[in-house]
DNA sequence: ATCCGCACGTCAATGGTGTTGACGTAAGGT
DNA sequence: ACCTTACGTCAACACCATTGACGTGCGGAT
């Protein structure tokens, strides 16, 4: 139970492995999330990657101390990613929905290590960052602070969670994501109007619209609900 | 890979175990949600469910196909329990408002079960019934079918997404949660105005807030976005 | 230029996981 | 009372994460 672990930083006497690789904190979080995008949520184990990378599945354990470790290194990266190269425009709407969105997207494209982020207050600096953001709009666009608080906690709330939960069916292994897919049309389409008449009714709308996440209109709303909450003025 | 499934109703020919206990799916159920209360919800393995069942692992192939469908029974005891002894009242939102609380408290009540179950979609007969409910209680208001649809896909996946967001929170190890919760006061009460000036003006409102979940104001927002959508006459 | 300590890649083993084919017992229908 | 077969059991397979032991060869020190 002795601590295999080198912090980045004092890391010396680097050797390629047998395959020639030279290992580094980088480049295995690199080679984890092309394991991911490539293959699958589900092909990211510590053999793959062992083998992924031409070393031996143990290597990785001189560079994280167990697997949620590393998962927790590839999901910082995506938070980081989340925000790159973006900026408020003072349009509060636009802001928060785009805001919302980039953090859904960010996190449903590495399903596997959002899972691990999403329940977690890391007060890490990226988080830090996003929740300053995310305040900034609100103040500036005239909601009193306590308003705005509570729209804060609700507008991050909802977007971790729908992210979470949108990144939960994507980390499914294939199996149980094609099940989950086919209950729709085989459980639902086969209800009959005497026994379900709503179902009945509304089915071909519900399986189709059932594909798709559910964030964006409920983003929608939300924006909606808050815009009838602003105090007066510019009803911007 | 032949299928040892025989469907509930056509049972027969129930035997003992060695260990004398008599299986049912029920029976199984139960025991996976005592087993994931109890020992935390990665104690539930085949062959600890097997043991807390007093039966060899195997056994319970006999009445699931495999772990996932196991675990879609359990996540659809969860909605059973939300709904139990309860019925619309023919007021919109009071009733949309009452089902996603309930929801939302039923998940949090079994929050290590409601972390396995809460991002899937079981096609089993307590969420038939939920879907059957909400669904009726948009179209009886009287959204037009396209609506009620999207409508009723942002209201469930809300309940489910905060329940599964709160959840997490609570099924953390005690030593986890508490840090969680002091890195409010710790990392955010220290910002300063310069750096950042939101989070250090709104901080007392904001660490207050954020000790309770976000949900119900979410929720409220959302109810009163869809009011406003509510077709002309009544307004609901 | 040489030496030496130890960092780090490798190997092998441990104990966990889900799942399945084969088997025999005993329960139900006849 | 028989016969069929459901279903509980056993054993095995292939995978998983993790860790103790080992020795190679790099880097710093001399």
């Amino acid at each position: 139970m002795t601590d295999r672990v080198v912090p980045e930083g004092r890391r010396q006497r680097r050797r390629p492995t047998k395959q020639g690789a030279v290992l580094s904190e980088r480049l295995i979080v690199e080679t984890a999330l092309n394991l991911i995008a490539w293959h699958g949520a589900e092909a990211l184990s510590v053999r793959r990657l062992g083998a992924a990378l031409g070393a031996d599945p143990s290597a990785l354990y001189r560079y994280f101390r167990n697997t949620d470790a590393l998962l927790l290194a590839v999901a910082d990266e995506l938070i980081g990613r989340a925000q790159q190269g973006w900026t408020p425009t003072g349009y509060w709407r636009a802001d928060l929905r785009t805001i919302g969105l980039r953090i859904h997207a960010s996190y449903c494209s590495n399903p596997q290590a959002a899972l691990l982020a999403a329940h977690r207050t890391t007060g890490r600096p990226h988080e830090i960052r996003a929740v300053e953001t995310v305040l900034g709009v609100l103040r500036e666009a005239g909601f009193p602070d306590g308003l705005a608080v509570r729209i804060y906690h609700a507008f991050v709330d909802q977007a971790l969670a729908f992210a979470a939960q949108d990144a939960a069916a994507l980390a499914l292994p294939p199996a149980a994501r094609a099940t989950d897919a086919e209950v729709w049309q085989e459980v639902y389409g086969r209800l009959t109007p005497d026994t379900h008449p709503h179902i009945a009714a509304a089915f071909p709308l519900l399986a189709a619209d059932m594909r798709s996440s559910g964030y964006p209109f409920a983003l929608e709303l939300m924006l909606d609900a808050v815009a009838a909450l602003k105090p007066a003025a510019d009803a911007g």
